[in-house]
DNA sequence: CTATGGCACGGATT
DNA sequence: AATCCGTGCCATAG
């Protein structure tokens, strides 16, 4: 009775501060999580952080699981029970995305890391033979300068003059650079990434017309997301200016270190991190069309979180004068303890459904999307709309493909509406007008007025048809520089 | 006259 | 309550 008592007061901030942090934990992605805890660690004694137990098969730690959910994983998988689990998120220990890519892990670990983690030598290895004897150092140098973003933040002049060669020997090796595959690597900045990947995007599809002075005379305008003023500047319409900032987020990236860039519509740059680092990825088992998905809740932290039993058992001890400070700080590690894991168990309640529904999307792309509500999800699962809301924005997802989006696409309106449109443009024989393609699209299921037709071009950034007929369609990737 | 883009309204979604 | 999205109507460009 008393244990009990005890307990109902250590516990004290009862049930709506647990929801209040539940719910505020359940909006940060992992960058921003990890965050949070390390500050915690670092500011609380009473929290603790020990080595979580390792699966004895495969070597990865586990968080909050007695058992490896791939190792012992039931053998008759059904193919569309996805194996939903919480993955620690630390350097030494790869993905399961990476790590089921290796025939023998144990024997290629170390290569297969640095293949992972280097990225300087993976595009150095693409451009190495482009690049004359001499001009080797300056990549390599190039190369090794670059921030996480994949971006070069040292000027090109320190490097030039440390090879003692003139700048335009470099910026002719940075170019070069560039054009490799995370495109737009090494770029100075941000736009100029976005530039080169303008570039090159535009040799293969449609792009709005003023996209690029946008980027190149209203970078600053853009950045902050003063629309209005910027089309001022372009001379046209603020919906035109939106069309160009949605196509920009929607098709290039401005830190060619990770895959895709959301929208712009977030302008911390922590948030921008959270594209270049998933809070979820999606494997398939084996590459094995029926096998089932592999989803792994990424957590920021390795190991195991929990309340310090020495530091519980030296509060019997405090100074009087310490007391409260001590109290306080072991309320508040409990209680992040348990919102941690509330927060955890949550996530991956919404992502198991998520990923059952979508599993077609996820493997076959943007034409099988279902149309899901956040609102319809929160029905079935039984919680608060405002909860999948929060857990849903800012956070990204990392397919089988790799392409990184934004978690929020799994419940586009519609993505399949105009992933048929794109489809159907990319096989007509002759330019249709929107009329046309509204007759199609409502032939095959999809009613939708013809003004809609022209909202979702804009969106897929396919010009209309009278221009589209003077611009032949250069079809398929073209090799950029044989 | 036809095809599209702009703007604004109403209903759905968050 | 605020925002997003599909649509209708009208202006304009070709």
């Amino acid at each position: 009775m008393l244990l009990r008592q005890l307990q109902a007061v250590e516990v004290r901030p009862t049930t709506t501060a647990h929801l209040a942090q539940t719910m505020a934990l359940l909006e940060l992605s992992v960058l921003e999580l990890h965050e949070k805890i390390e500050a915690e660690l670092s500011s609380n004694p009473a929290l603790e952080l020990i080595e979580g137990p390792f699966c004895p098969i495969c070597q990865k730690p586990l968080i909050d699981t007695l058992d490896c959910p791939l190792c012992s994983r039931p053998k008759n998988l059904s193919g569309d029970e996805p194996i939903v689990f919480l993955s620690p998120r630390d350097d030494s220990y790869p993905s399961y995305a990476a790590w089921s890519e290796e025939e023998e892990p144990e024997s290629s670990l170390e290569e297969r890391m640095v293949e992972c983690e280097d990225l300087a030598v993976y595009v150095f290895r693409q451009i190495a033979s482009e690049l004359e004897e001499a001009d080797r150092p300056i990549a390599a140098h190039l190369l090794t300068s670059l921030d996480e973003d994949g971006l070069l933040r040292t000027p090109l002049i320190e490097i030039a003059a440390y090879h003692r060669v003139p700048l335009n020997r470099v910026e002719k090796v940075q170019r070069i650079i560039q054009y490799a595959d995370p495109l737009g690597v090494a770029s100075s900045d941000p736009r100029q990434a976005l530039l080169i990947q303008l570039d090159v995007l535009a040799q293969t599809h449609p792009i709005p017309p003023l996209a690029q002075r946008a980027i190149e005379e209203g970078w600053q305008l853009l950045l902050h997301q003063q629309y209005s003023t910027l089309a001022k500047l372009l001379n046209t319409s603020l919906a035109k200016v939106k069309e160009i900032a949605e196509f920009l987020g929607k098709n290039l990236n401005p830190y060619p270190a990770r895959a895709n860039w959301g929208d712009l519509h977030h302008p911390t740059p922590s948030y921008r991190a959270a594209y270049y680092t998933p809070d979820v990825i999606i494997s398939l088992l084996n590459n094995d069309e029926n096998a089932p998905l592999v989803v792994e809740v990424i957590f920021p932290i390795c190991g195991k979180l929990r309340v310090n039993p020495l530091f519980r058992e030296g509060l019997r001890q405090a100074p009087p004068q310490k007391l409260e400070q001590w109290q306080a700080h072991l309320e508040r590690a409990t209680l992040l303890v348990k919102c941690l894991q509330q927060r955890n168990q949550a996530l991956i309640r919404l992502i198991q459904t998520l990923v059952k529904r979508q599993r077609k999307f996820i493997l076959e792309g943007d034409a099988y999307l279902y149309p899901l509500t956040r609102a319809s999800l929160a029905q079935e699962l039984e919680v608060h709309e405002s909860t999948i809301s929060r857990a849903v924005s800012g956070k990204t997802v990392q397919l089988p493909n790799g392409k990184i989006i934004p978690l929020a696409k799994f419940f586009d309106r519609s993505l399949h509406i105009r992933a048929e449109l794109q489809e159907i443009i990319a096989s007509e024989s002759h330019p249709l007008t929107d009329t046309e393609i509204a007759e199609l699209l409502r032939a095959r299921g999809f009613q939708v007025a013809r003004r809609t037709v022209a909202k979702y071009r804009a969106m897929e950034g396919i010009l209309p048809a009278h221009i589209r007929s003077k611009v032949k369609k250069p079809h398929k990737s073209a090799a950029s520089t044989p």
